[in-house]
DNA sequence: TGCGCTCGGCTTGCATACAAGCTTGGCGCA
DNA sequence: TGCGCCAAGCTTGTATGCAAGCCGAGCGCA
């Protein structure tokens, strides 16, 4: 019974982040409750807190989603991820080539990359490709900047489960290392320009349907599979559950 | 008991634009229950969504603050809205010459300025100097950004108000208006560079101790004032809170 | 007089009970 | 057989009661 609202909110963001829940996933205050063997009431607060970070929303007693963002909120987001990061990387001082420590700390979690990447670790490694840039924003001293940068993240992380994304992983890798690089030499304007480039990257990799008619949508989303006709897994959603375990 | 939890907060935070509430002001659960004649549930939530908004804290068993910034945290807040504003005005489309309807809005807006500027209404006059921003953003396209954008606005008015300000809100009103000026003449550079130096403006405004040693803050603060020796109105502050009826 | 302790009040923390509404499965009627 | 209605169950919404802890006033003691 030691655990709080924080912790619960941190553990679902971090599922997020690990794509262990997807877009549109129900998160049940009593099922919530008996995971987490606390009442209601911690359960509500930490989907409260979601929900004005923008993250979970609610559907007046029906039950609390997460987030399933639109074309046009995924684009928003994607936006407002460059405001910031490509701000923060050129705006106030452009001279100073970063502190030590923040640079090993970067390095060490590029260490961290690599390493998911080289193990099977699916969640690890999403998790960690996303935290990159809340590292990055912390390193660059601005913690306000950082916290609204991981809701963000979060986000496009559900924009890109939602959108079917075919960015693959070491890619996205090889480009922080570049960043970095360019960080490293005191390069921030070729810092920045990776990192739009990186951007850029991700967001065009997502599969966005670009049919005005939701019928199209749907008659695509339910055209046959080339595949097999095995039965695929019930996309209800208490399987995502165990995640949080 | 129409009111909800929603309506409290955006209240909380209208007051705040308004300079209504004092950074640090106490939000007592029960004393809003009573003024909005509901349980502390709804209360506790609304309190729960402007904590994760970063707008208020909360101290264990002693009661809700309104969040008094340190220097350090005033510094982020400023060059947060840095990036984002210019970043806003400076990124995406700089050839789109920002649409009809979102010009109107503004130059509406700078009318309304104008006429709280005329009249002696100081809490309107400071909410519209700071929703201004708001509104630029929402105008810009960005309504994740625009609502983060709300958060930060709130939090650098209770800056001005914890580092006592001395900007002037003609000033303000007409660095707006420049800007304004600027974007509808299509000039994205200018209205950036324009809103650069207002932010600037603003944050010179800041009458930051500068001082590292405490016991000089002390002395600073204690000393003597030249005008009179009329006694000052208690600091405690149930007094603000009649603001929010 | 001055220091320290204790007790009472006031605050939030949390669980629980009940209210209200949506959803869905089943039943009856045409 | 098919359509529509109704009710039961499951969901969140809200209030309330009690627990736990901080703070300060007042008292006792040196």
């Amino acid at each position: 019974m030691g655990i709080s609202a924080t912790d619960i909110s941190q553990r679902i963001v971090e599922a997020v982040l690990a794509q262990k829940l997807a877009p549109g996933a129900r998160l049940g205050e009593q099922q919530l409750a008996m995971l987490f063997d606390c009442s209601r009431t911690i359960v509500r607060e930490a989907l409260t807190r979601l929900a004005a970070r923008g993250i979970v929303t609610v559907s007046a007693r029906r039950g609390w989603y997460l987030i399933a963002p639109s074309q046009d909120e995924a684009r928003e987001a994607f936006e407002a991820r460059r405001v910031i990061e490509l701000g923060l990387l050129r705006g106030e001082a452009p001279d100073t080539p970063l502190g030590k420590p923040q640079l090993a700390r970067l390095k060490k979690h590029l260490q961290q990359e690599k390493a998911a990447l080289r193990g099977d670790d699916v969640g690890t490694r999403s998790f960690l490709l996303g935290d990159f840039h809340v590292c990055l924003a912390e390193c660059l001293g601005n913690g306000l900047l950082a916290d609204t940068l991981r809701d963000y993240t979060a986000r496009t992380t559900l924009i890109a489960m939602l959108y079917q994304s075919s960015h693959d992983a070491a890619a996205s890798c090889a480009e922080h290392v570049a960043i970095v690089d360019a960080l490293a030499q005191g390069d921030r304007a070729r810092a920045a320009a990776l990192m739009a480039e990186h951007l850029a990257n991700v967001q065009a990799a997502l599969r966005l349907p670009a049919l005005s008619d939701p019928l199209d949508q749907l008659r695509e989303a339910l055209a046959p599979l080339p595949t097999s006709t095995a039965s695929v897994s019930d996309p209800n959603e208490p399987a995502y559950l165990g995640a949080l375990l």
